[in-house]
DNA sequence: GATGAATGAGCATTCATTCAT
DNA sequence: AATGAATGAATGCTCATTCAT
């Protein structure tokens, strides 16, 4: 019966959508689980016919945001040859992502943290994630000559984490201008440091 | 009666360094007032008597920490004339101090953000004067020439980024290394982008 | 339609087992329907087609159980002449049906006491009727003048009560023998007191 | 300071007879903290200051009757020499105590049932304990020769039951007599079976 | 100043019951 | 008949905060 499977499926999606909106304003701690259940149109019951509890709700959330994350860089980067435009490519995807998705921004960077222990290592993981995603492909770029050697997981940390700053400083920012308007800044910065041009 | 006022001010001190332990091990929501009182050898109304709520001691907690990381950035950067050495010693500086103190490093970087919207405003004020320590040498570079123009706002906000996520990095590691190997890396990065010869 | 009929007198009875089953493990209180159906291998919908709430099968439960032993007994004693062979007789039933039905033993001596004020009326009219089935012969002992008069409603729900908690001690033990073992102590007891030659 | 000890203890008194009301009225599992801490004249989190759940008062509760109820037939039992006229007295001290305090008979023979398999450990310790209260002095009756050998231990459970389901019954019921006037017959029928006087 | 008993609003979670399909 | 998603009232427990002593 997909009849049913499709509402089910469009129920567990509503939930989602209504959580991200709920934990985005309020914070983690602060978003009750009534709160999410009356912006998806359920009941409380129903929030927990299909999530085992509120803190399994807020991971699915950032799995679904982590892959959609890493689905959009990896299809971004597919396009460039050159390893450090891969690179470049990714890093202009995160902050493309973010900038049409405030909310998820502040989700993702900002609530996270501070959830708790419980989510902190799970945090690690995705984060560190990402940096892997960066990191191959300046590990390929020192392979091939492009970019002198020097250690590319601290580097790709460093690029992941300037991204983030600047994309949480918009996140929280009271009234935010065009996040893209900083990625000359940032890529210039990040290719050549401060000797820019 | 300096002896008293001698006693309560030790006091004082005592409850801030039992929340800097309980909050950097808990997290802050996790952290309970009475931990945060039997680890200070008090009681709940001794804490009280000295902080109006949790909340006040989680701020003059990172008050504190934000004043004595501001000073040694500014001592620091005191001894260097040049506009670019000077920002260089503020990352050295801070490289350093959370890297001696883990505890504090993943109370001001993890669990300050995320503790709940109330405390957001504080942090990225906070944040944004760190970045702010270093855009004024960032900007008396770009006048004397020495880097060419750039959005040293964005900039120094990046390279704050940079520093905290390879910070963070560290600080939620289960196993982690000596935080000042990163060093070299950070600094080349920063200042020549890849290409650091 | 018979066929159809006989498929629901099965399912009905599945139910039952289950229920069997799983109050007897965890009590009434902390089972759950949707345990009972699944052990019946139906749905929990399934379940209340066939009985209109919780209390309703626990009840069930009960009468199905009290019927089977009153059976039991009733067959057991008509074999007898003696009135208090008679009395004998039905103990000897109700030690010899538990003894080989630990799980039901359990049930009905220890989750339906307690199961709430509900089930309490209940469960005096049951116990009574069961008293009542050993005092019926008591008082024609009496009548015969096989044994001295006596206070026949106390003596017989001394009787059941002195089975019960044997009953009841070995329902409970972790480790429990053959119950039928005490059958002759509590012969003895029943009939000749302490002074049992 | 023994004032606030003093109040600290009366209150947890308090609880406690509040707690005996209210379960005894309701049962285990309808009894609600907040009505334990409304008859307390607490709140609930009064309830939880002295108690670290709600099983650990109810559990309180039996151990404080079991107690009592021990003290009770021990000092008893003492006045008689007479093995035999000490199991007696026990006997006669658990029927004269149950029967003064209806209540408390009901908590104890009927709720304490059924709460859930977490106490009936707990129940099954404290019922052999009070069996073995009586089995000691019948072991010694068989030793001094004054009744015939037998299974003591069954015996004295059997005994136990017996009148623990005469004060079931009698806590039971919906106008319930004067329980003393069951003691003749059950004296009786203990010491000589049916074949009494 | 300090103590710790008391307060009570707050909240996640459970689960019997219902009902559209 | 059966299913299982949805409901929502119910409740144990937490914990920041207060305040009498």
């Amino acid at each position: 019966m997909p009849v049913e499977q499709l509402r089910s499926q469009q129920r567990h999606q509503r939930i989602l959508d209504a959580a991200t909106q709920v934990f985005s304003t309020k914070g983690y701690h602060a978003a009750l689980v009534d709160e999410i259940a009356a912006e998806a149109d359920t009941s409380k019951g129903g929030v927990y016919f299909h999530f085992p509890n509120k803190q399994a709700i807020f991971l699915a959330l950032l799995d679904r945001l982590a892959d959609i994350l890493r689905e959009r860089v990896e299809s971004a980067v597919a396009v460039h040859g050159d390893p450090l435009a891969r690179a470049e490519a990714a890093l202009h995807v995160v902050l493309e992502t973010f900038g049409s998705h405030r909310r998820l921004a502040r989700l993702f960077l900002v609530e996270a943290l501070g959830a708790g222990p419980e989510f902190n290592a799970r945090m690690v993981a995705i984060r560190a994630d990402f940096a892997d995603l960066i990191r191959v492909h300046l590990d390929e770029a020192v392979a091939t000559g492009a970019i002198p050697p020097l250690d590319t997981a601290t580097a790709a940390t460093a690029w992941f984490g300037a991204v983030n700053e600047v994309v949480t400083h918009w996140a929280l920012a009271r009234s935010p201008g065009r996040l893209e308007d900083a990625y000359p800044t940032i890529r210039g910065l990040l290719l050549h440091g401060l000797y820019a041009s």
